[in-house]
DNA sequence: GAGTGGTCTAGACCACGAG
DNA sequence: TCGTGGTCTAGACCACTCA
């Protein structure tokens, strides 16, 4: 009762002070409703003309707010047809960095294990990544991923506790082996940007036995977070995998 | 003569086909005069308005055709003072992958030692990738870049002779330690897009040496395919360095 | 044919920078 | 104060998709 007056109320209000241009604060108020998954991934938005109606703005002014969120890749426009809301694919995208392929050169999806997965008081800097309350707790978990049957990728992911519990207490076995899509499935949480930084470094000794490497062979270590559509924190991971296996591509201007 | 009728025909001719939409044909325009150094770096573009007016179109859709361009970088808005062509700044990009840095943490910027010079047939996959046509001749450079007295990063550099001549010509002691600068300074170049592909080998016995790398080291290897304002590639490199010192950030929607 | 996004127009007013 | 880019408005017409 009181959610749905809320709602009500929230429905056409724009967020963000009168100082902001109207475009950005409908952008920002938009990408909130993605992230509060009162719109989800395959939705389609309310047509241009209706939105710049109901929040009072003229078309054209709501055009460059939803042009911009386009362009951010949280929604999708299909001419003639309606603009949706996206399904960011991101879980195998630690697999463009390595040459994970078989014969025929496609890209394959290496099989998961999940090792742990625990309530735990994490690091300062990942706490710190994760905007974290003092003492608030996050999910550690720690995934191996196999190809030609040996791990070649060694992940550490940390999750905040009180959006992911749902994750605490589903059967280990029915996790699928892309995170992603199941954060949105038993959680409600979209993965919609994320920052990561790569280096190269001396495998650990734990990391070079997992991994079949022999002593002083090196790593490539990509430490990555993860953020809702409105841009808030809601998962860090390091993922390290055999250097030699790497290759990246990208566009500069 | 003929040059300065063509320059004023073309002026405000708006390349492209009638069914490619305005703004684009507009965007193409505009870069191609960047390109073919109409304008050049530090020079101010004619006002919006005036732009407008001189290409015939509504002020809004040379508005968008000028956002896509300071979008891609070409050039720079600065509000209340006009419209400004951009001096990319590349050159140093590679310096991005590498902890080259000082106690401080301030970049450093290596010294360079320009090893080759000549005029070669280009291996097929550059030719290729620099759009050469059969027997086109290039310009091969090898330089080293130096850092705490030893080579850090060896490059190969293909640039097409027909564009590049007056590098040939010009003493290379007078060449300095950035090379997109110099492009521009003898060549008229302008160094606009690049594209990049990064992975991980072991070092050949050459590089090994050249690196002061043991045996069986790892370098990266970084290949840039460079292009103008046009999009038309000018320059193939590859630069090779201690995998050790390898790190790199990105973001990703 | 109805409804959607895509393009293009035309202009008002504001905020900023420099003389 | 003037000219610039930045924002916002209001609407026309086109191109595409689907029923």
């Amino acid at each position: 009762m009181i959610t749905k007056s809320i709602t009500i109320r929230d429905d056409f209000q724009i967020d963000g002070d009168k100082d902001i241009p109207l475009y950005k604060r409908l952008y920002r108020t938009i990408a909130r409703r993605i992230a509060e998954a009162e719109w989800r991934p395959g939705d389609v938005l309310p047509s241009e003309v209706d939105l710049a109606r109901n929040y009072g703005v003229a078309p054209g002014t709501m055009r460059k707010a939803i042009d911009a969120l386009a362009d951010d890749g949280l929604i999708e426009r299909r001419h003639g047809c309606g603009t949706f809301i996206r399904r960011p694919n991101f879980d195998n995208m630690m697999l463009r960095f390595f040459l994970f392929r078989d014969a025929q050169g496609r890209q394959i999806l290496p099989e998961s294990e999940l090792l742990l997965r625990e309530a735990v008081l994490p690091p300062r800097h990942i706490a710190s990544h994760l905007k974290l309350d003092d003492g608030e707790r996050a999910i550690k978990l720690i995934r191996h991923r196999h190809w030609e049957e040996a791990p070649r990728l060694l992940e550490d992911i940390y999750l905040p506790l009180k959006r992911f519990e749902a994750l605490m207490d589903h059967p280990v076995t029915d996790i699928g082996p892309l995170l992603y899509p199941e954060y949105e499935r038993l959680c409600g949480e979209l993965v919609c940007f994320i920052a990561e930084e790569i280096r190269i470094e001396d495998a650990s000794i734990e990391d070079a036995v997992d991994l079949r490497l022999s002593k002083g062979e090196l790593v490539v270590a990509i430490e990555r977070l993860a953020k809702d559509a409105a841009g808030w924190p809601i998962e860090w991971r390091v993922s390290r995998g055999e250097a030699r296996r790497f290759r990246y591509r990208l566009n500069v201007n």
